[in-house]
DNA sequence: CCTACCGATCGGTAGG
DNA sequence: CCTACCGATCGGTAGG
């Protein structure tokens, strides 16, 4: 997971591991059984530390406008924490997979659909508890929201400044306060917005 | 630059690139006398496509807030327009080199704060011609349309959908009404406000 | 631009 | 978990 967040999943081969862990190559050739089945259980294991990492945590409090803005806060908080040394793993996935056709394309274009779907499920009960407004797309707002903190993932991760993973914050309370009903907005700017 | 562009930099070899042109692998590797050779020519001309297909285009317009719409316009036209078949080049860069150090990390991250300097230098002026409110964060807009236009084209990419970068249309909206003058903006809640 | 080669590494197999 | 091996590919060199 470590090799796979910051050089890729393809450069997780089964030699590099093997000397890595100090065995032979077949050593961890008898565990996997192939390097495809290799990658596809790195991102199994991905997969549980985003859940802890991120979902368990992000989601904690109650149901609506809070879980969305815990969901943010939990994953600008897991790319701060270093969690994976090389950014988030997913994010990394989304990079090198988007264009290239094959199981893990598909795989990884089903998680991401996923993870805008929940955000969307996020957003529509914030709606129906009068959190945010009804008449917002809930589409568009997941996929600002989403912008924001991916790309202050890659941009904190490029620059090595941790102040980066702050643009996110910002720009998801900003994202946030426009989308609120009309008769909350005390700050309709958000982060970017005039002083 | 097109293989670069779907499977990343470090995917071009001078093997493969000898095979696609149907030549042997040393009359490749006499033309750039090294693989680092080879990578920083093809950044070298990939930079030259997005010079001509982006930022010339998009800058044609008078100064200030014609050219940062412009910009951001040029941007997703050329991301649809799939001049590279992978998506854009530079986030392909992005992504690949954000974690790992090396010459090509510093470049990328010297590219990408150049960018950013970029579209500040274009709030800028726009605010001083009162296209914008001067209050607005420039580094903070410079972030937030920067990452509405690279999540827009990962995930067309992604997903192969047009659509999605219409999401990157509407964010680049919202984020632009937002930041006007107080007594112009006739929407203030942009792509994913109420109706 | 070519053939012919180098040592290293790749995924994987045979046999233990 | 091991050694020993396979054919393919890597970046690069020698010599033309």
């Amino acid at each position: 997971m470590r090799l796979a967040s910051i050089e890729g999943l393809s450069s997780l081969t089964i030699g590099r591991l093997a000397r890595t862990l100090g065995i032979s190559k077949s050593g961890v050739f008898a565990h996997f059984r192939s390097k495809e089945r290799l990658q596809q259980e790195t991102i199994a294991a991905a997969s549980e530390v985003f859940q802890r990492e991120v979902l368990e945590p992000g989601l904690s409090g109650p149901e609506g406008l809070t879980q969305l803005e815990g969901f943010c806060e939990a994953y600008l908080s897991y790319v701060e924490r270093g969690v994976f040394p090389g950014g988030c793993f997913f994010a990394q996935l989304l990079a090198e997979f988007d264009a290239p056709d094959g199981t893990i394309h598909d795989q990884v274009a089903a998680f991401q659909r996923d993870a805008l779907g929940s955000l969307e499920g996020l957003i529509e009960t914030a709606q129906s508890q009068g959190e945010l407004d009804p008449g917002v797309d809930r589409g568009q707002l997941a996929f600002e929201l989403y912008a924001a903190l991916e790309m202050a993932n890659y941009l904190a991760t490029l620059f090595r400044d941790p102040a980066t993973t702050d643009r996110g914050r910002a720009a998801v309370r900003s994202v946030i306060a426009r989308a609120r009903p009309v008769e909350e907005r005390e700050d309709p700017t958000g982060g970017a917005g005039p002083r």
